[in-house]
This record gives C-alpha cells, sequence and structure tokens, in this order.
DNA sequence: GCTATCCTATGACGATCGTTATAGCCAATG
DNA sequence: CATTGGCTATAACGATCGTCATAGGATAGC
C-alpha cells in the first residue's frame, strides 16, 4: 500500500525536478512514510527506487498505448500525444517525462537508465508494430515510431521551458498529417 | 580567458550530468581555476553560470544554422542533425544537450531555464525563416520547424538511453525526407 | 616606487544529501 | 497470552553542496 505511493510519489516528483533534486527524505514525507520505511522497501536504495518510478510510468503510458492502437495506429499516436499534454497542461507546465529526466543525468544511476532505455524501446515498438500492421514496411514502421516518441519527448521540454503548449501541438499536427498520409498511401 | 573556459567547461558537464549534478566546485577544478574566482567572475552564483553556459551552447548551434541554412533548409537541418550526432556519437553516449538538461530540471534556475526557452526558440525561427523563404507557408513553417528541433532533442536523449545512435538516424532520415516532399511541392 | 584594482587563496557557514544502525511498536500467528 | 516479524522511529555518519568573507599576491598606471 505504501510502497506504491512510494513509487508513485518518487516518479512524480522526478518528472518535476530531475532525478538528482529527488531526495528520498521528500519522497518519504511527500508519502507520508518515515524515512527508514523507504530502506525498508527499497534496500537497493536510491537507484532501485528510481528504477522502479521510471518503470511505473513506463507501463502505465504503456498500457494507454496498447488499448488505442487497437483501434489503429492514428488513435494510438493520438492518445500518446494527448497523455505528454494533459502532464505538461495540467501541471501548469512544471512536469514532464521522468524517463526523460533519468536519462540525462547519467551514470551514477545505471539501473534506471536502463529501465529508460527499456521504456523508450516498449513504446516505440509498440507504435511499430500497429504500423506494420496497418501495410507499413518494417523498417519504415521502426523509423515513424522513433520519430513519433522523440518528437514527443522533444516538445514536452520544449513545452516546459516556453512554458506554452503549442510545441507539443505544432509537432502533434505534424505527425498526425504525416502518419495519415503514410497510411492511406499503403491501403 | 579564464572566464570562457570556466563557462565552457560548465556546458560540459551539464550536458553530461544535468545542472543539478553539477557543481561550481568541480566547474572550477575542471577549468584549473580556483573556486573564489568562480564567484568573482559570476557573482549570480550558480544561477548566471548555468544561464551563461546555455546561452554560450546556444550560440554554436546558433551560428552553424545560420550558416548552413544560407544553402537552403535541407541543408540546415542536415548540419542540424550532425551537430547532435558529433555531440552524441563523440562521446560515447554520455553528452547530450545542455538546453534539455536545464529545462528538465525546473524552478531553482528561473534565468537558466529562460535562456532555454529563447534557445529553442531561436533555432526554431532559423529554421521556420528559411522554410518561409523556400515557399514554405508561414503557420506550416513554423509547425516543421517546431519538429525538426524537438523531434532531434528527443532522439538524443534515446540515443542516450539506449547507447545507440539510431533513433537520431531514423529521425533524421524520416525529416529529411519529409521536409524534401514539401519543399519541393512548392517550387 | 606607490597605489589601486583585479584576481587568487583559503577556509568557514549552515544545509542537505544517501545511507546505515539500533531500538521500539504493533498486529497477526500459534 | 506469548512470540515473532513487518514496519516505525530516531539519530547519527561522512560527504558534498551553494555561498560568503577575508586576507594575500600580482600587475598595471601614475
Amino acid at each position: 500500500m505504501s510502497r506504491e505511493q512510494i513509487v508513485a510519489g518518487a516518479a512524480d516528483m522526478i518528472r518535476r525536478r530531475g532525478l538528482n533534486a529527488t531526495s528520498i527524505r521528500e519522497v518519504a514525507k511527500h508519502a507520508g512514510t518515515p524515512l527508514g520505511s523507504t530502506y525498508h522497501y527499497f534496500p537497493g536504495g536510491k537507484n532501485q527506487l528510481a528504477t522502479e518510478a521510471v518503470r511505473l510510468s513506463a507501463e502505465i503510458v504503456t498500457r494507454v498505448l496498447d488499448k488505442k492502437l487497437r483501434q489503429g495506429p492514428a488513435e494510438g499516436v493520438r492518445a500518446f500525444f494527448g497523455l505528454w499534454r494533459e502532464v505538461v497542461a495540467g501541471t501548469d507546465f512544471q512536469a514532464g517525462c521522468p524517463v526523460v529526466a533519468v536519462a540525462v543525468e547519467e551514470a551514477a544511476h545505471p539501473e534506471a537508465l536502463a529501465a529508460s532505455a527499456e521504456a523508450f524501446r516498449a513504446w516505440s515498438r509498440q507504435l511499430a508494430e500497429s504500423l506494420e500492421q496497418h501495410g507499413v514496411e518494417a523498417r519504415r514502421a521502426a523509423q515513424l515510431a522513433t520519430l513519433v516518441v522523440g518528437a514527443a519527448e522533444g516538445a514536452v521540454v520544449m513545452c516546459r521551458a516556453q512554458r506554452s503548449i503549442q510545441p507539443l501541438d505544432d509537432v502533434a499536427a505534424e505527425l498526425t498529417a504525416l502518419l495519415e498520409s503514410v497510411i492511406s498511401a499503403r491501403t
């Protein structure tokens, strides 16, 4: 019970302030659990906590993608951008993607970084498979999927810096149009 | 003389480990200057140092863009991706973009964040203007420019996490093809 | 040669960090 | 009712952080 709250709280703090600025003390306080409990639940320390936070965040996105992609790649991409739009706009541009936050602060937390890589790979693979199922050649599908994930993540960062939702909307508009043309050409 | 070395060193450390993990002590040591000098040159403290580091990095990219865009938007985009490819691959996936690193770690350094926003805006504007000059309608040009910047930055993050240059190459391939088709359609 | 100005050198300050240890509570099991 | 085991509570450790203050050295202009 407490455990999940700690992980969820850590993920929220990481996506706002970054991994290094997220202290275990504050995570514990934010979750209403004592500091000692954190090391009881996560004997691996900060590395383990960050890793689980990344994995949790990645899974939430994965599940939404899995569900929406059944209605086709266009719907999946729409939902993907919708998710990030909600995060960025819903926090007054103060939160972004924890996966990115961990990936940008190297070295000291190798397992967390590996979890980030896995998250990117999972999302890309989901999108690519859906595109393939709709007639896009495998190589092209992989490229497009990477483009969608990368562009969305980059746009989220731009939105936060500029305190505007426009980069995300611009990117979403361009990519939905591009995917539409690619898919309609193959059907 | 020393001053520029401090800023350049700070930018290098920020793009590798992030802003919070970049301590002024280590920046000074890395630049071979005493800690006291840092506060002599940058009385604004870490905020000022980070701000100047972001601005310096942004200007380097801006200059390359300005030069290459004279040969057309396609050449500019090629150079933009080439720059990031060099950074990521040339550091064994340990360095990324300092502008992103600062943008992802909020709040505590507001001027540095503003400098990040300005960097994104400058790059986007340069690309958009070039596209407009080649017949792309203003609104569309702005969208495409944002897509290029966002996708490149996102791909850099993915490359670091996955320790592979492929995301950047995939995104570059898709976007150069897209821009080619957009431009050739308008000429 | 004197002085004023720029930079260095050194050390300290309070705060916070990740992590560990130890002692105690409290509920469930027998 | 006793005991065990999961969780709490509390405090401490060494380290590092951003920042500031103060004293010393060098170098330039007069």
